[in-house]
RNA sequence: GGGCGGUUAGCUCAGUUGGUUAGAGCACAUGCUUGACAUGCAUGAGGCCACUGGUUCGAGUCCAGUACCGCCCACCA
């Protein structure tokens, strides 16, 4: 190992070293007792003085959402790991025993329309290879695939413990979909039965009602007529699904509705076909819309299912599963897919007199979550589980605050959706995924569910056959917290990490999995599986589109780690994600996103650089006081300063993360690295570090303890970098690692707000001296005199402590802490009413510098005058809190202080 | 149709229970081979906080309404 640092930051071969060395070292899994990793142990590796405090034995525990074993890293999943690294992360190092449980979850459909696609390629389906040997293909093919994604969440420096890795479809994890089927099925809460269901014709299976999602589109709605079968008359009704009209078995109307009343009975008619329907009167109907009428297809649509079951409608199927004409309808019409039946059966209607009108009409129509085909709704033969139960606990978990979400709107989301439940339909007409342990005897007619595979009939002894559908891939899913830790095994891990933390996912899936996996947990092990949820917002591009493969605007992480790195990557996303917003990233530019955290990462390497040069002896810094390794009264003002920023930063940091504020921490660390750290105190240091002044030492420890601390400060959000030279830090042993160590804590005695304030005004008397000499326009080489009239006693005290840094800083030759020189000379009034005088003789433009004095007494003035209104108010002085008040009073002083000082600076040059 | 979120600098966004002169990064302008960094340093310009009205001593912040953008839910065919 090189003690020293690359002259340039490269993160390609850094990060990936830096991962290696994590994972050898048994990093990711918990520590104490339960790790499956047999690794260096937790207190092993850490230097017993640095890390002295206790570990907390409350376990922190998140559950990934598990990608799709054949996705392929997108931002998304960039956005959220990221955020449940951090987490896991800070957790780890304050020493709570972190876990993060990583998974991938064999997602039916979209699973298996990859591989269909493929063997499509080969010019077969799924049928030509069978059920037995497509499976095979199957699971080869996602042996692989599972290895990628994993691959690349570990590239974007996830810190999961993989050995603990779950799989929805593995072995273990099925027998927990079993008992979760059987269980329910035990207790009433699974059935078996004919009901209308949102069918996709290209998938070929059911869908729930989530997975059916509903788009609003243009459409029309057409107006058509039905004659009545007497002759005696017509009636109009508006449908639009015109060709589903072939499958009318019934047309409803209000009961109530005066215009048909005396129609109620009577029978029509149907065009098209050779059938009479019958006209029936039906509450559901609304009598305000279209005609009026309603044609109902009970086998194509849900209300029309209900009302034909109330009048004992017949069910007729017009479709086949690949949404064509069935045999049920005029041979004309057979084997036509459903939209062109539409057209045939308008135009026929129109060939008949028979179409009135057709109307434009917005509405919503139900898609494929998948695929996008537009679903069918159909009648079919699916399993259910009965939800209202289940709702129930988990409405109530929510009310009793046994469960919260961040951001807290979501929760009203969730009630209202749980409230509003309805059945939920688990079988798919799919080969991959849990088969449903159902089995059922043809000899006998029973049926079976079953933990463990039958074969003969526990009834009859006659031979079972197993039911051909599968289960939706959310009803293993929802098992997640529970099954992923052994479920329902009583395992050690569940005894232990069962309930976890904090779920972190995407609101889109708040119903899919998060309220499930709420309502598994209650019902299966009678406790809420997670205490917190945390809904992250949606990366979109600059037009605030969601980023999809579709549209082309996605960005591609693996691409971004490689030019910028993974630190750069986590930058941009956690300060870009403030809770409850969107994450808004142009990928058509990656430079204006991304480069913010490699530059970051940049300016932190070079600071690291130049301190590892110049930290040479500096004592390691013990954990606890800085007065244990430094007297305070050895303490320049800006060490103290440095010292009390620091524990700003961490304490700030700390309330953020606390707050699932994760942008707030990274700020809070990035303005302390760069603006306090790198911008004021190393060029302060300097000339300590390099001997021109006594203190070197000091500055070195003060340094070294300051910077050590902005590390560990950094590490959950950038961890490559700040670990890669952590490492090179003097006095580091070998294998010693930053991902472990302790998160700095707050310290009482490092806050200083003397020094905060003292050190707070040498910046502004070097940022007046800067400014005097860029407006009139002195060369930036050139040394100046300047003079400060000291207004406070912390002016006088500031510069007097740190005159060579003021000097420095702004190029100053001879500081005059005194009155004010007489003569040309520019100069400038400080908040604490200090002024800076800087004798330029010829080179400063009189009539400007009176001009630039006078407009900002001007501006003062109008304060001031404000100011005096605001406080001869009686209703303000009557009633705002004291504290308030005095602070007005406070600020009225100093701006009249202030405005004094200009007038006086203007006299003296004789404006 | 119902519900929710957003509208702050050219861009992407902070602004936590109402109380300094509304902030950051990027972009922009000017100047800088300053013994870590030009992926940098310094200085600067840039804002009727969407609009209208209200509450209040005081509103970017609270309330009502309007406009636009976005999201979620919904069995008016």
């Amino acid at each position: 190992m090189s003690d020293e640092l690359s002259p340039t930051y490269s993160p390609a071969g850094l990060e990936v070293g830096i991962y290696r060395q994590w994972e050898k070292a048994g990093v990711f899994a918990p520590s104490g007792h339960g790790s499956r990793v047999m690794g260096r142990g937790a207190l092993e590796g850490r230097n017993a003085s640095h890390d002295s405090r206790p570990t907390t034995q409350d376990p922190f525990v998140t559950m990934m959402p598990p990608p799709n074993v054949t996705a392929s890293l997108h931002m998304g999943h960039g956005l959220n790991n990221t955020l449940q690294d951090v987490l896991t992360r800070w957790a780890r190092m304050r020493g709570r025993p972190a876990l993060w449980l990583p998974g991938t979850d064999h997602a039916g459909i979209a699973t298996q329309n990859v591989v269909e696609r493929l063997v499509a390629k080969e010019g077969q389906t799924r049928f030509d290879l069978g059920r037995g040997p497509f499976l095979e293909r199957m699971h080869a093919y996602v042996d692989v695939t599972k290895e990628t994604i994993l691959g690349q969440l570990r590239s974007i420096g996830s810190s999961a413990d993989w050995s603990r890795t779950y799989y929805t479809f593995d072995e273990h994890y099925s027998e927990a979909v079993r008992e979760v089927f059987v269980r329910l099925y035990e207790k009433g809460l699974i059935y078996r039965g004919k009901y209308i269901i949102n069918w996709c014709p290209r998938c070929l299976t059911a869908l729930s009602n989530e997975e059916a999602e509903k788009e609003e589109r243009d459409g029309k709605i057409w107006h058509l007529r039905y004659p009545l079968a007497d002759g005696s008359g017509s009636l109009v009704v508006a449908t639009t699904r015109p060709e589903t009209m072939l499958g009318d078995t019934g047309v409803a109307v209000h009961p109530e509705d005066e215009r048909y009343q005396a129609l109620i009975g009577k029978m029509l008619a149907l065009p098209l076909t050779d059938r009479r329907i019958p006209i029936v009167g039906d509450e559901a109907v609304d009598p305000e819309f279209g005609s009026g009428a309603v044609k109902v297809t009970p086998a194509h649509d849900q209300t029309d299912f209900e009302i034909g079951k109330r009048h004992d409608l017949a069910q007729i199927d017009v479709m086949t599963p690949e949404a064509r004409m069935a045999e049920t309808v005029p041979l004309r019409f057979q084997g036509l897919d459903r939209f062109d039946a539409r057209k045939k059966v308008v135009a026929e209607f129109e060939a008949l007199g028979l179409l009135v009108k057709i109307d434009d009409h917005r509405h919503a129509v139900g898609h494929c979550y998948r695929c996008g085909t537009v679903v069918e709704p159909r009648l079919s033969d699916q399993w259910f589980v009965k939800m209202a139960p289940l709702a129930k606990p988990a409405l109530k978990a929510y009310a009793d605050k046994k469960v919260k979400f961040v951001p807290e709107r979501w929760g009203d989301i969730y009630t209202q959706w749980l409230e509003g439940i309805r059945d939920w339909c688990i079988s798919r007409q799919l080969w991959w995924g849990h088969r449903i342990p159902v089995w059922y005897c043809d000899a006998c007619g029973s049926k079976h569910a079953s933990r463990t595979d039958l074969v003969t009939c526990p009834k009859c002894r006659g031979l079972l056959r197993q039911d051909e559908d599968v289960l939706d891939t959310w009803f293993s899913s929802w098992l997640v917290p529970m099954a992923s830790l052994g479920w329902p095994e009583e395992t050690e891990d569940l005894k232990r990490f069962y309930p976890g933390t904090v779920l972190i996912t995407a609101p889109e899936i708040l119903f899919f999995w998060v309220a499930r996996m709420i309502m598994a947990g209650l019902e299966f092990r009678g406790k809420v599986p997670f205490h917190t949820v945390y809904l992250h917002g949606t990366v979109r591009d600059t037009q605030h589109r969601k980023m999809s493969k579709s549209l082309g605007n996605g960005i591609d992480p693996l691409d971004v780690i490689e030019k910028y790195g993974a630190d750069a990557l986590r930058y941009t996303v956690i300060s870009g994600m403030a809770v409850g917003t969107d994450l808004i990233l142009d990928p058509k530019d990656l430079e204006i996103s991304f480069a913010p955290g490699r530059n970051f990462a940049n300016k932190l390497w070079n600071a690291a650089r130049f301190l590892l040069s110049n930290l040479h002896g500096a004592p390691r810094p013990l954990a606890g006081a800085y007065r244990e390794v430094i007297r305070r009264e050895e303490l320049t003002l800006a060490d103290r300063w440095i010292i009390a920023r620091c524990d700003a930063a961490v304490r700030e940091s700390a309330d953020a993360l606390e707050k699932f504020r994760l942008n707030d921490a990274a700020s809070a660390a990035y303005h302390f690295i760069w603006s306090d750290f790198a911008d004021w105190y190393v060029e302060a240091i300097k000339p300590r570090l390099y001997g021109d002044v006594p203190g070197g030492s000091i500055a070195r420890a003060v340094a070294y303890r300051v910077f050590d601390t902005a590390l560990r400060l950094l590490h959950p959000v950038m961890p490559f970098i700040t670990e890669a030279i952590w490492q090179k830090l003097p006095g580091r042993t070998e294998g010693e690692l930053l991902a472990r160590a302790r998160w700095p804590e707050a310290d009482q005695r490092a806050s200083d707000d003397g020094a905060l304030a003292e050190f707070a005004l040498v910046q502004e008397v070097v940022t007046a001296l800067r400014q005097i000499r860029a407006e009139n326009g002195v060369e930036p080489g050139k040394q100046i005199d300047a003079t400060v009239v000291a207004a406070t006693p912390a002016m006088r005290s500031a510069l007097t402590l740190e005159d060579a840094t003021v000097r420095r800083l702004a190029k100053v030759a001879k500081l005059t802490v005194g009155p004010a020189p007489t003569g040309a000379a520019a100069s400038a009034v400080l908040s604490d009413g200090s002024t800076v005088i800087v004798p330029l003789g010829g080179m400063v433009d009189l009539a400007k510098e009176c001009a630039k004095l006078a407009a900002e007494r001007d501006r003062l003035a109008g304060m001031v005058a404000n100011q005096e209104k605001k406080l001869s108010n009686e209703q303000f002085v009557a009633r705002a809190p004291a504290a308030v008040i005095e602070g007005e009073r406070k600020k009225l002083a100093e701006w009249t202080e202030h405005v004094s000082k200009l007038n006086d600076r203007r006299r003296a040059l004789g404006c």
